[in-house]
DNA sequence: GAGTAAAGAGTTATATAATAACGTCTCTTT
DNA sequence: AAAGAGACGTTATTATATAACTCTTTACTC
């Protein structure tokens, strides 16, 4: 059973966070047999540097900041769907945004509550009583479920503590 | 407490179901003191002419058709963004598209069941296991849930039957 | 190790979704 | 009638994502 991700809130984030969520991709890719290359290693590297939701678009202008070749569109949405093929990423359809998945190694659907005051998104922990519930509605209706969204908007505890 | 919404797979569904939900609209909007202009009856009908969601666009081109003039982006976004204001129809984020709300009287949030195969989208009842679990999710978080996104993708109970 | 197929990535152009900004018209309210 | 607000038309632009083609790199086969 996974754990909650509990974000980080320290400064040594973009140093051990980070740091961790590579070595588990390299990792997992390597048990897959798929290639972790340079560029989407650099666009993992990139959303992982908040624990808040970043869009396509931020990250293309971080790269092209970087090498100071303009990178183009496609070169960032390849290296996320490579990532979101291999559960490395989720996609947040409410806010056009993607964010590193801290369990990688266990397919499974992102539920996020998501701050908007601090922007942080909070992965939800598997088998909570939500996909239980979903699961229960879903075999009431003989629905065959695929795939879920579950985006949940509002104010953290933290950012409810400090108004 | 709210009902399912049952989709009408009849043909009788142009007929009733569209006129019921607009008759309902003109109710509410009045209750209100918001004015349903023929504009926004016209995307609202536009959307109701089926259970599957629509895109702006899509919305945008069949009003062109109908004025032969040309109809333009805001036209179709003025008219969604009233009618997602006062409930009458929700927006779902996981395919940019819109749909029409069967109870647009009581404020909530939709939870819905996407078939991949019709297209249908059913709307789940409020006060469903799904909702009760999100509550208690945010409680044990300590978050103040503000807006739900709530978007399962599978197949429908009677896509599967006809499989 | 050379030949070849497949995967990855660069590049240009385009599709799709949504909004900004400004003008005009039409109501109501005075 | 004048003033103000709301609704809508219109043009342009922003934001998000993909198509199509090319070239390079990697991996596989012999």
């Amino acid at each position: 059973m996974l754990k909650t991700s509990t974000p980080c809130h320290s400064h040594d984030h973009h140093n051990e966070c980070i740091a961790q969520a590579l070595e588990l991709a390299e990792e997992v890719c390597a048990q897959r047999g798929v290639r972790l290359t340079p560029l989407r290693k650099r666009v993992l590297e990139l959303v992982w540097q908040s624990h808040q939701p970043l869009g396509a678009y931020d990250i293309l202008e971080m790269l092209s900041r970087e090498d100071d070749r303009r990178a183009a569109p496609p070169t960032v949405y390849r290296g996320l769907d490579f990532l979101l093929e291999n559960g490395l990423i989720h996609r947040l359809a409410s806010l056009n945004a993607y964010i590193g998945c801290s369990h990688p190694e266990v397919a499974h659907e992102g539920y996020f509550m998501i701050c908007q005051q601090c922007n942080n998104a909070y992965e939800l922990a598997q088998h909570t009583a939500i996909d239980a519930a979903i699961a229960q509605e879903a075999l009431l209706m003989g629905f065959a479920v695929q795939t879920q969204t579950v985006e949940i908007l509002g104010v953290c505890a933290e950012c409810r503590a400090s108004a």
